[in-house]
DNA sequence: ATGAAAGCGCTAACAG
DNA sequence: CTGTTAGCGCTTTCAT
C-alpha cells in the first residue's frame, strides 16, 4: 500500500505539498499540483482514512444499535436511517446486541473510541444513566420516549396509538379485546398496558390478563396464539398485534383453526408493512421509516453543533383501515 | 478525552506498561497492573480504536454494498451477514450505492483506505475488472456468479432455479408462461431469459416478449402488471415473479381485476419471504439468509489467510409448493 | 508557495 | 519486568 510519503518522494515534493493537493488547498504551484496528481494516479494512491479519522476525530459513520436484524420492524428503521445518511455521505454501522448489556456497552464504547460519530439506538437494555454517560463522546439518539434522560429521542406515542386502536375496536362493537406484544418488559409494552387498562375502564370493561399475549414477534408466534385462542373457553374477539408479520401469523392461524375474520376475531396489526396490505389487515402505521430518517437528522444536527440541546420528536401514527376489523 | 499518556502519567508508569495492561500482556508486576487498572477505571478510559486500527491495519468491519435498503431481498441478506458477523465479533457497514458507479467505487475505496477489512457486494455496476482491482487490499465477496473474475462468490443457480420453476408450471399444465424481473440488464435476468427460452423451446413452446415484465420490484409494480395482464388480449396464464413482495402485488392486483388464482393466473414467487407464506404463494426459496451467512464466512476465511484461493459457492434453492399454482 | 517538524493515540521492538 | 523510542499515515502550524 503506497502512502503519502512515497508519493511525495516520487513527485519530488514534500508530504505537505501532497497533502495540500489532496485537500484542494490553494497555494500550490500549478505545475507541482499537476505532477503530484499524476503520481497519485499512476500509483492509484488513496489516502488512508484511518489516519485521517485519527486526526480529525471523525468517521462519518453512525452506529445503529438493534437487538437483532431478522425482523421487518428494524429493517424499516434501517431503511429510513440509510436513506437520510446517504444524503449526507454518512455510513451506517449495524450493531447487533441480542439484548445483551455487555454487547450494548461495547457498542456504546465505540463512541468513546471514535469508531462512530454517534449512535442511534433502536433498542436498549442498559439503564438510562449509563446510556447517557456515553453521550459526552457524541450524539446519542434513542427511538423510545423517556423522561429519565435528556437524550435526543424519536418516538411513537405508543399510549395514544394503542388507545386509538382499542377505541376503534370498541367503536366497531368489539368488547372482548386483547393484544399481543413482543417483550413484556419493554417501555412501550408498559405504555400499551396503561392504554389498554384506561381505555377499557373508561368503557366500563374489565381487563383480562389471559387476553394479553407476550413474546409475539414472528409469524409463527402469531399462529401459535391463534391456535391457543381457538381453544380458549373465553377467548378474545379482537386483538391488537404489535407487528404486521405477527398479526399475519394470527390471521393465518385463525383461518387454520376455523376462526373467521373479522366476525370471530378482529385483528389490528402494527407498522403497515407490505404484508398487511397483502392480507388486507387493518393496521396502525407508526411510520417507521420516518422514525429512522428523523433519528439520523437528530444525530446529524447535533454532530454539527454539539451545543444544541437534545430534542424529543414524536412521530405521528395513522390507523389504516382495511378488512380485518 | 483522556489518552494513554495521561493514564501513564497518573499511574506513574510508562505508556508501554499501560499498553501491556490494556492488552493483557504478561510481564507486568502485579501491583503496577493493579494501579494502572485503577487509574483506567477512575478515568473510565477507553483506548482509541482509530489509533489501534491505524497500527493493526484492521477494523473488524466488513462493508456490505447494496443498491438500496428498502427491499426484503436485501434485508434477508443483511440478516444472514449480520448473524454470522456477530459470531466473530465483526461489524457490518452498510453502503448504499443506488446503482451509482461513483458511489460504488467510493465504497470499494474504503477497502484501500482500510476503513473496512473486506467487502461483500450484493449489487454491482462497475466492470468486473475494476472490482477485482480492489481485491488486492482485502477480500471481496460477490453475491453473483461470474466467470469473468476470480473473486469469491456466493450465488444462486438462477438458470436452474428458473428452469425448475417453469418446468413446474409446465407440469401443472400451464403453457402460457411469462415472468417478472427487476432490472432487465442484470446478470441474473439474462440467465433467467436463457432458462426461459431453453425450457420453453424444449417443450415446443414459443417465447413471447410481451409476457416478460421488467422493473417489477415492489408490491405496487406487481399490482400494475396484474392490471395490464387483465386487459391483455393474449395474456399469460402463469407467471414467475422474482420477489415475493412483487408476487404478492400481482396476486392482489389479480384479485382486484377479477383474475382467479391459480385457475386464470398461476404465480410462483421468489425468496420464500413471510408474505408468501401469508398468501399461500408457491415460491422458490433461494435461501437468502444462507447466502448472507456464507458470504461473510468466505470473507472471514480469506481475511484470516489471504493466500487461500477465491471460492465460488452455490447455494441450493428449493421450490416451496403452496396454493398459487 | 513550500518544506520541516510536531503531533493524533497507540503498539512493538529494543535495550536495559 | 519496565521504559525509551520509533513509527502507523496523515494534517497542520510555523518558518522560510
Amino acid at each position: 500500500m503506497v502512502n503519502i510519503k512515497q508519493i511525495a518522494q516520487q513527485a519530488g515534493v514534500s508530504v505537505s505539498t501532497v497533502s495540500r493537493v489532496l485537500n484542494n488547498h490553494p497555494y500550490v504551484r500549478a505545475d507541482k499540483r499537476e505532477r503530484v496528481q499524476q503520481v497519485i494516479e499512476q500509483n492509484s494512491y488513496t489516502p488512508n482514512s484511518q489516519a485521517i479519522n485519527l486526526i480529525r476525530g471523525k468517521t462519518k459513520t453512525v452506529g445503529l444499535i438493534l437487538p437483532f436484524s431478522h425482523h421487518p420492524y428494524y429493517h424499516a428503521i434501517i431503511a429510513g436511517v440509510m436513506e437520510e445518511a446517504y444524503q449526507y455521505g454518512y455510513h451506517v454501522l449495524l450493531c447487533q446486541t441480542s439484548y445483551n448489556p455487555d454487547q450494548e456497552r461495547e457498542y456504546l464504547h465505540m463512541l468513546s473510541t471514535r469508531q462512530v460519530d454517534g449512535i442511534i439506538a433502536c433498542s436498549r437494555v442498559l439503564p438510562w444513566a449509563e446510556l447517557q454517560s456515553y453521550s459526552d463522546s457524541g450524539p446519542i439518539v434513542v427511538c423510545e420516549y423517556t423522561e429519565e434522560s435528556n437524550l435526543s429521542a424519536v418516538y411513537t406515542d405508543h399510549y395514544g396509538a394503542f388507545c386509538s386502536g382499542i377505541q376503534y375496536l370498541l367503536d366497531h362493537g368489539y368488547t372482548r379485546i386483547g393484544y399481543c406484544i413482543g417483550r413484556k418488559t419493554s417501555a412501550s409494552s408498559q405504555e400499551r398496558f396503561r392504554a389498554y387498562q384506561n381505555t377499557l375502564h373508561a368503557a366500563g370493561l374489565e381487563v383480562y390478563q389471559e387476553w394479553i399475549f407476550p413474546d409475539c414477534i414472528h409469524m409463527s408466534d402469531g399462529e401459535q396464539i391463534a391456535k391457543r385462542i381457538a381453544t380458549m373457553e373465553s377467548p378474545p374477539s379482537a386483538l391488537i398485534v404489535t407487528g404486521d408479520e405477527a398479526a399475519a401469523g394470527v390471521m393465518l392461524g385463525a383461518r387454520q383453526y376455523g376462526l373467521r375474520i373479522p366476525e370471530q376475531l378482529a385483528i389490528i396489526g402494527y407498522d403497515n408493512q407490505p404484508i398487511s396490505a397483502g392480507l388486507q389487515l387493518t393496521t396502525i402505521d407508526q411510520n417507521l421509516q420516518e422514525i429512522g430518517r428523523q433519528a439520523f437528522s437528530l444525530f446529524y444536527e447535533r454532530s454539527l453543533d454539539a451545543t444544541i440541546m437534545p430534542v424529543k420528536r414524536q412521530i405521528p401514527y395513522t390507523l389504516i383501515e382495511r378488512h380485518s376489523v
